[in-house]
DNA sequence: GGTGCCATGTAACGCGTTACATGATTAT
DNA sequence: ATAATCATGTAACGCGTTACATGGCACC
C-alpha cells in the first residue's frame, strides 16, 4: 500500500485520468521511482472497487481521446490522511544482487573474484554519482526544492556506498579474512 | 533471480535440505535479509523443475524427521558462476513510504505535518543506529568479517539518512519553499 | 501515409509474504 | 503431557514488470 496512496494524494490535489496521473507522478518522483501505465490503471481499478475513488462522469469525451477522470471520495481522503499520519517503520532491507554476491564470494574465498566484484561495483557507483550530480545542480537552478531534496538523498546514499566499498576492501581483502 | 542463486551457492558449498538452507541463509545474511521457509521450498521446487538441483536420495530418512537433501547439478553450478560473473547494474530505487510522504507533504504545503514527518523519521533512523552499532561491535569481537561488513554498510546508509534529514529540513523548511 | 503522442486496458509472470496444514522428534 | 524445534509443503494474495492489444488525434 504505497502507490495507491500516492494516487490518492495526486487525485486529492486535482482530479485526473490515468495517463495524466502517470505524468504527474513521474514529474514528482522522476527517475527514482519508475513506473508503468499498466500499474496506474490496475491500481485505479482496485481503488475504484474499494470505493476510494470514483469516476467524474461529466468530463468524459470532452476534448480529444476518451478519458476517464477520477476523483477521491471521502473514504479515500480519510484513508489518505490516516496513512500520512501513521508512523514509518520498516527497517530498510538490503535485498540486492551486490550484497548477495559479496556474501557468496567472501564465504567461498576466491579473493580475485571478490576484488573484481568490488572494483566493478565501484564503477557502478561512480557512474551513478556522475548522473545524479548534474541532475541535482539542475534542480537547484530550477528552484525545485523537493526534487533537489530527493536527489540529494540519492547522492548521500551513493556516497555512503562508495565509503562502504573502501571499508569492504579493508575488511575482506586487506587483512586476510579467515 | 537472486534468492535462487543464493540457494545454489549454499548448496554448492554443502548439500542441504530446505530447513537447513533456511538457517544457513539466516546465519549469513541475518537481519538484513529476512525470509520465510515457504520461500525456500518454493524456490527449491522451481530449481528442481529446471534441473539446477537434484535430490540426494541416499540421505533420506537417516536420522530424525524426514528430510530431502538437495545438491547442485552441473547445470546449476554453471548458472551460478555465470551469474556471479555478470555485472551488477540496476540503479538503486527509492520505493519507500518515507519518500512518498515527504513528496506529498512537501507538495501540498502543510509545514507542521512535514516537520512532524521529519522528526518522526529521525527517531526511526536513530533507533536503527542504536540497533546496528552493538551488532557491529559484536561481529567484530567474533571476528566475523563478512557480517561486520554488511552491518557496516547498513550503518553507513543509516548515517547518510541522518545527514539527509538535516538537508531536508534546510531545503524544505528552513528557507520557505514556494 | 507514417510517426509519435495521448489514452485505455488485459494477461501472464516473477518475487516475496501470509496464512494454513501436517507431522516427527526432543526437552521439560 | 505439552511445548519447542525440526521438517515439509500448499494456496492465496500483494505488488510490480513485461508484453500484448486497441484506438484517436496531430503533425509532417
Amino acid at each position: 500500500m504505497s502507490l495507491k496512496h500516492a494516487l490518492l494524494a495526486l487525485l486529492d490535489e486535482k482530479p485526473s485520468h490515468g495517463y495524466e496521473l502517470k505524468s504527474r507522478f513521474s514529474d514528482a518522483l522522476g527517475p527514482l521511482w519508475p513506473l508503468r501505465e499498466a500499474q496506474i490503471y490496475n491500481n485505479l481499478r482496485i481503488l475504484e472497487r474499494d470505493g476510494l475513488v470514483v469516476l467524474d462522469e461529466q468530463d468524459t469525451k470532452d476534448g480529444g481521446a476518451e478519458r476517464k477522470p477520477y476523483c477521491v471520495t471521502d473514504t479515500g481522503r480519510a484513508a489518505l490522511t490516516d496513512w500520512l499520519e501513521s508512523p514509518v517503520r520498516e527497517s530498510r532491507k538490503l535485498k540486492d544482487d551486490f550484497y548477495l554476491k559479496l556474501s557468496i564470494l567472501a564465504a567461498t574465498g576466491s579473493e580475485d573474484r571478490l576484488w573484481n566484484l568490488l572494483w566493478q561495483q565501484r564503477e557502478v557507483v561512480l557512474q551513478r554519482l556522475r548522473e545524479l550530480e548534474p541532475a541535482l545542480a539542475q534542480a537547484e537552478v530550477d528552484g525545485e526544492a523537493l526534487n533537489a531534496s530527493l536527489l540529494e538523498g540519492a547522492i548521500l546514499h551513493t556516497e555512503a556506498d562508495l565509503a562502504w566499498l573502501d571499508r569492504c576492501e579493508e575488511r575482506l581483502l586487506g587483512g586476510g579474512e579467515e
